[in-house]
DNA sequence: TTCATGGGATAGCGAGACTATCCAAGAGTT
DNA sequence: AACTCTTGGATAGTCTCGCTATCCCATGAA
């Protein structure tokens, strides 16, 4: 097919197409001639999967081209290749390990780690962005005056890794590595506002029913 | 404690705070004469509210006002104050209710309401933004080919709902209405960044665990 | 009296995600 | 074959957002 149609099938516009195929989101199509590119459905999957990155994950079109790159390398491994697309998911800038309250909340950290026995984890506590990810938000609520520490958080940290076990389950039903690697990706990026969202009508149903509606 | 003071103790520059009154996410200070307002402990811990929700929270300052001023709102009762603090907060735009796909993604939610026995929340399916992201969610995720129906989310409902109890738990330690409305929205602003790191950590501990590191 | 400071008003900036306009080379139509 | 339309590529412009820098001048401490 070609961009006109591509654009129709996909909603996007044209000029929005032009501008992910210039940020290296989309790969070129093939090029019949020198005025005519062809795509496939592959393109129209992709391009899908960009949209939901950026539109309903928030992801920025340049953490998403990193995203894509890794999802697309096929010469790593089943977990490395998974876990560098789901590093170069997070967004946070570097916590202040001068503050103590950052140096608090990586202890708090720490020992919910050690609690949990996620040994994995606390080995790769100095590398993984998801790790600081977590420091930098426990330093948040802490200086907010919540006292989140390691015996608060290790319930919701057991929930949180059935519903990861649930999902690896899941992306254990696709063949291809490329396909579990986009399904976690899409997991991550995409399921967290299916979470988010039934956490909070979880929050509303649990609050009608313990004060009414009033 | 004057501009300058409450800058230093924030961490916020004072372009940035006058910026905030600008907009009224701050209350003006108590003015003691022409060239001087005096700041008090309530407005830093409402500009570290502020920063929280803007900077971890991501929400954007207009939308943030709006949740202010409902934690503010003396006049209304416990569960209409939290309700209106916690649908201002998404931001998805309207689904396109003509569209099939949105159609499905409705049927999905509201078969998986009905599973749960979630009453309250069937009841308000076609006011509460929390259940219209829940819709554009799954929309996009079905979209993208993934199998996302009723029985595939309850489980993962269930385990929210276990979330959100605890959380409601937690808020119920706090005396005053007022600042048990503001643990409500830093807890659906602030800990779900705790969630979702949590979630994506658990989800590196199993891939690890059932790969290895190879 | 001097003069640095606080606070209000206004305009500007920089990043990010598009979007509109040109242009030359084909493709489709008659 | 002539002529118009469309394509893909390149470039510059637009719009929003969250600040930030600059003026201005009333004031209060030295």
């Amino acid at each position: 097919m070609r961009l006109a149609e591509l654009s129709e099938r996909s909603g996007v516009s044209t000029a929005t197409i032009k501008y992910y195929l210039r940020e290296g989101l989309l790969p070129p199509g093939r090029r019949v001639n020198a005025t005519t590119a062809d795509y496939d459905e592959e393109h129209l999957r992709r391009l899908r999967l960009v949209r939901a990155l950026i539109q309903v994950g928030g992801i920025p079109v340049a953490r998403a081209r990193e995203v894509l790159s890794h999802i697309d390398d096929d010469s790593l491994g089943r977990t490395i290749r998974l876990g560098a697309a789901l590093w170069a998911l997070p967004q946070d800038p570097e916590p202040d390990e001068g503050d103590p309250d950052v140096v608090a909340a990586r202890a708090e950290v720490d020992r919910l780690l050690e609690t949990l026995g996620w040994e994995t984890s606390r080995e790769l506590a100095t590398l993984s962005p998801v790790h600081r990810s977590l420091v930098v938000a426990v330093t948040t609520l802490r200086r907010l005056g919540y006292p989140w520490d390691a015996e608060l958080m290790a319930p919701y940290a057991r929930l949180m890794h059935q519903v990861a076990s649930r999902q690896l389950d899941f992306m254990e039903t696709y063949d291809s590595l490329k396909e579990q690697v986009e399904v976690a990706v899409a997991s991550a990026v995409l399921f967290e506002p299916v979470l988010r969202a039934l956490h909070r009508l979880a929050q509303e149903e649990e609050s009608a029913r313990r004060y009414g509606i009033e």
